[in-house]
DNA sequence: CTGTATCCGCCGCGATACTG
DNA sequence: CAGTATCGCGGCGGATACAG
């Protein structure tokens, strides 16, 4: 008979994520990154540094306290790194953490798709 | 000098979405995906055919009127095939299209990053 | 069982004004 | 330029009741 089951620890079972468990803060993460901005910002950042108000005037229709309110989700998540040089007028640079490349490529592939493919499921919508 | 430099039809200019057009439908599109339920049912349904109240009670915390209206969205945007088996009480069946198991593969590698690195996010939160 | 219909509270979000 | 503070509305989404 086995001796040692592995226990296995309470850090280990709560290790990961579980999205279809209601209290997984896994949900709020999923919720900024998917959010309508936030999904945005991430693909934005990926090809380099951008200010504040680039991002604003790429992202058609963001308000000012939206804009805001996503990268400091994303920030707190770790994903976006904010850089404010104290000058003026004020200037501010948004890019991407390691962390943040790494899930800005999931949300990038599946922008694309949607972008691609967007004929196909229009043409879906006639037919149903 | 080269005769047809290939007028490019306007069905060609539009072929493809635009995400940071605000009025691009692929705004639309992306917003049923990566909605809140969305996300989840496009995840779940990757192992096989789900009855309506198979979803609800897999999907943690989940009311009737927005799974209904979650799976409508998809349905409509061809991502999700609905068969309804006219019995008593009532059978209906929920699978993936070709066209959904597509976008379903990109959903599912976004939220499987999300399931996998939650410990690094919730690090970087209590760093921040 | 699988929905639709209706009501309604709450807050997400935009608009505006103001600050460093 | 890069935000924060405040207000007010619209609509998302939950609860409930009802239908096929």
């Amino acid at each position: 008979m086995k001796t040692d089951p592995r226990p296995q620890t309470l850090s280990e079972k709560v290790r990961d994520g579980n999205l279809f468990s209601e209290q997984c803060p896994s949900r709020e993460v999923l919720k900024h990154v998917t959010s309508r901005w936030g999904v945005l910002i991430l693909v934005a950042l990926r090809d380099g540094t951008h200010r504040f108000s680039d991002l604003r005037r790429k992202m058609g229709g963001v308000s000012e306290k939206m804009l805001s309110q996503s990268l400091q989700w994303l920030e707190q998540d770790g994903f976006v790194n904010r850089v404010a040089y104290p000058v003026v007028p004020p200037h501010v640079e948004y890019s991407l953490t390691p962390l943040g490349e790494q899930v800005s490529e999931k949300v990038a592939a599946l922008a694309d798709w949607i972008e691609m493919n967007l004929p196909q499921v229009l043409q879906q919508r006639e037919v149903a």
